[in-house]
DNA sequence: ATCTATTTGAAATGAACGTTCCAAATATAT
DNA sequence: ATATATTTGGAACGTTCATTTCAAATAGAT
């Protein structure tokens, strides 16, 4: 009994999606996973309860669509902040940079929220551990290639292979992240982030 | 009207206040604070409902007590584990091989009690914040003692200041911490280790 | 204009939430 | 033994939770 696909297309969707996942992602940022309600949600996009799950499904699912626009935004932007580099070091460079401004602006202290997921939740729902691990996966995979870009121009030191630079790297950023919601000091921070790249020089 | 201090004290507290601090900050750990419930708290410690009200006040009291606790057993056996140290740069060795065990022996991988209470509640709760901010100063302190040690007998180079490296340190720290729910790979966390702790040499 | 799949609003669902209450039990000091 | 301050058990508090339901409104396709 199948149907052809896509006769009759009535009554489509209205609201901005961009929008309400910038919204509901505000949300889930400042009060992290389990203290953001569903109520917050409706609030915050102006939605309807029944619009939200029948666009996103369930809490968890919306939390995650939130997740993967939030990574995607971010790396566009940061993207773009590395193509201002003159060389693999000065990238690394304007990476810490760049999630140091990040910490200066936000007057909340949320941190990241990728990184305060994996605190809360990395532990518990198989669906945020898959997003976390392929997100962890692609960027480590990302700052190997800036390493060992930079090695080869000898502009990053031998000590290490890429890969354990890599690893490196992305656990120092998860910590920078994190000390960042208490420090906001900039020189403070200014000096753990040259302290961290100091290691590949 | 004062009254005289201690005359009769009849039926005093029968539970081991220790143990069901540690089966509460079990719960905590697993779960994270939001997502703990009052019911959970009964289950574990075995305590009524009301006894844990009349001994800890509310879930964020015992939460904070759960959160004290931690970090005075942690710090004791942080402080056996460094009195084998044979110099201060080799201290700070073993605190590392000391949150690599921790990583390693934590088959949940639920991460640190305090790292994800930061990043779960430190732009929320006044209280919780209190105790992070204090816990955070009191611990960059005994790292700025270990490196200064190390600075004078020249086992840690002098490219930053003891305040420095030790907010390196710390910050470092949370990140091992932080990657380590996800990285559970011995090799690669040794990797990251050597490579912060290769910056002070 | 009519049909139709979808969205929308508002109320309702039952379960779970943190917290309170109070009578009964308890253990110490007298 | 008696008195007493505290703990304990268990039910109950009102609120909020995530989710469902369903009739009414809506807008594209015919």
């Amino acid at each position: 009994m199948e149907r052809s696909f896509q006769i009759d297309m009535p009554k489509v969707e209205t609201f901005n999606k961009e929008f309400v996942l910038k919204q509901a992602t505000d949300v889930f940022h400042d009060k992290g996973f389990n203290a953001t309600s569903m109520q917050d949600l409706v609030d915050a996009t102006a939605l309807n309860r029944s619009s939200i799950y029948n666009s996103f499904g369930s809490k968890l699912d919306l939390f995650l669509e939130c997740l993967k626009s939030y990574k995607e935004a971010h790396f566009v932007r940061i993207s773009e902040t590395l193509d201002k580099a003159h060389n693999p070091l000065h990238a690394i460079e304007l990476l810490f940079e760049y999630y140091l401004n990040e910490i200066i602006k936000d007057k909340d202290d949320k941190g990241c929220l990728i990184t305060n997921c994996t605190s809360e939740m990395a532990n518990q729902e198989p669906s945020i551990i898959n997003f976390l691990c392929s997100n962890q996966n692609s960027f480590i995979g990302f700052l190997e290639d800036l390493v060992r870009k930079g090695q080869e121009e000898s502009a990053i030191n031998l000590n290490r292979t890429p890969n354990e630079y890599a690893l490196y790297l992305f656990s120092s950023i998860q910590g920078f992240r994190t000390a960042g919601i208490l420090i906001s000091n900039k020189s403070k921070l200014q000096t753990i982030a040259k302290t961290i790249i100091q290691t590949l020089i």
